[in-house]
DNA sequence: ATAATTTAGTTGACAAAATCAACTAAATAA
DNA sequence: TTATTTAGTTGATTTTGTCAACTAAATTAT
């Protein structure tokens, strides 16, 4: 166990060689746990590499020799020898290419398909073996991990877009503790704000709580790889106004639709339970969110100078008519 | 985005299926990241199999050629010949056994040690060339979710013990907020306690926070792959007295002694501080908790009836002097 | 338009990696 | 003492992968 006391930290250098060690003791246990040492997938007749092809051509629809070779890398000539085993026993017809006499598409046969289709579920089936001893929520965090991974290593098409966002409502334990940490977190990468800031979301949270009202007052939570990314919420106020609070994206996050489908989400809400009025209190320091406001048909309608968490700001008030 | 009601869920089934897609993904690009499938590791004359190899006696000190048959499932045949290249080559010795005169030990020689050496720095290498575009908190994303993978995988050692676990006291932005989400959680799982009861732990550090003293007050934080885990708290009252609050570790992290540490630590901290009495509130619903309080030298000085979080239960006192 | 060059893929010769079965010698069990 | 098992070796062979030389179509240069 490692003691290590607010401001102080073991030297990068030291904690680089503890990160590489880490992720080679991963590279090893998981190439071991996959099987990938071994040379015939699934004791099939197949070697690896001859799955691997086998999959570049099922995956990619139609390609070509120099397709398969330029993303696997293999040897032209090894290649060829392979496709020709491949057409013999009637997994793969090549498609001669009318206007390129050297080439030829290359596809699967229904047998070829149905190969490929056996093998997809071994490989489903060892990975549902790995996967068997796991609790639901364990399963979810590997899945979620493993998403991250890829997507900070920058896999093709590994960047998190608002397709992997889920967006719930409604509240439930843990909800709240995460609201409060994300506005610590971010305010405090962003403007500088200190823990006095988070103590005071919290304060507005518990102020909150006192009059929710499931069926008047909504919080929307957005989260990716099982991570919080963005919240917004509406609650109810007198005289059929609202107020809109807690609107916020980890800045990761910023720039994919993910402001605007959360706002949509609460003006939609909004008109649903007929509220004749919809406002917001935030400050200049939050600049970007500010045009999100007035996009959505807010309207700035005063500005107070303040001195708050050690800043001179000007706190806002927007507001739009439902 | 999927839009996803409280209460609503997508069916179990095509979630697996889902998770099973995205590991599989994950898979392939993480095999082609690593160079798995070349079959000369970093351009050297050594094939992927004489890598386990050599690496199998270095990192098992001594072994037999079973041993790394059994470790490695190869050929016996194609280890012998391999074992016999290194041997020619000047990389292993084998050392027969006294016991028993069909075996012998293997270990490296000083070459054998520097080819190792060579291939772990070319290997480190490869993964901070991996990670050189990651910020900081990234790469301690990936290290993360990688310890994460392989401990749910239940990878031999990769069970989290205390020695995983960082203990660190002093409160950052975001410290409170996963406080009290850690508390929401935990205690709906064990005792059912619903959302107003992680609303009531806000209230408390709320109060805490109004009177919160770096000087008098401390709050330790432990955490484990980049999770919080577990926490304690010790808060000056007046009269040289002391109370102990926000004890909690994750149930997956009882038994491993983490309880005991951060007690000793509250413990050492109150001695320092010469308090002269430190005081807790909990209720006879914790029941193991209270084992740990009796172990530590508390006693219990009071039970009071009481209905909170539609709970019968007794409010319970503890106290210890110093 | 023709020649030179490049590209796509094939083939032969080989080397390396891995497997299988038959074997030896020591250790253990019957 | 004999039979059996275990640890490791060796020979024969297959599988897998590499390299270089080749053909034919396409592209570029002259």
């Amino acid at each position: 166990m490692i003691q290590e006391p607010v401001g102080t930290q073991s030297s990068s250098k030291s904690q680089e060689a503890a990160l590489i060690a880490g992720i080679r003791q991963f590279n090893r246990y998981y190439t071991i746990q996959l099987g990938l040492l071994q040379q015939h997938v699934f004791d099939s007749e197949y070697s690896l590499t001859d799955v691997r092809v086998l999959y570049e051509i099922h995956f990619n629809g139609k390609t070509t020799a120099t397709g398969i070779r330029e993303a696997l890398l293999i040897d032209p000539g090894y290649l060829s020898r392979i496709l020709r085993k491949f057409e013999k026993q009637g997994l793969v017809i090549k498609h001669p290419l009318p206007e390129d006499g050297r080439s030829a598409y290359l596809t699967l046969t229904a047998r070829g398909q149905k190969l490929m289709q056996t093998m997809n579920e071994l490989s489903d089936n060892q990975i549902r073996q790995m996967l068997e001893n796991l609790a639901p929520e364990e399963r979810a965090k590997i899945g979620d991990a493993m998403r991250l991974v890829r997507y900070l290593l920058k896999a093709p098409g590994g960047a998190p877009g608002l397709e992997d966002v889920v967006i719930r409502h409604g509240l439930r334990p843990g909800d709240l503790g995460n609201i409060v940490r994300l506005h610590g977190e971010i305010y405090e990468k962003e403007y500088g704000y200190n823990i006095e800031f988070e103590q005071y979301v919290m304060e507005t949270i518990t102020d909150f709580m006192k009059t929710y009202d499931p069926a008047k007052d909504r919080v929307w939570l957005a989260s990716c790889f099982g991570e919080m990314v963005g919240m917004i919420a509406i609650i109810h106020r007198p005289n059929r106004k609202a107020q809109l609070r807690w609107f916020l994206l980890r800045p990761d996050f910023r720039g994919i639709g993910l402001g605007r489908a959360l706002m949509d989400k609460a003006m939609e809400f909004c008109r649903q339970q007929q509220f004749k009025e919809v406002y917001l209190l935030t400050t200049n320091q939050q600049g970007k969110a500010a045009s999100i406001y007035t996009k959505h048909g807010f309207v700035k309608t005063a500005s107070v100078p303040e001195t708050v968490w050690g800043q001179d700001l000007y706190e806002e008030r927007y507001e739009r008519k439902m």
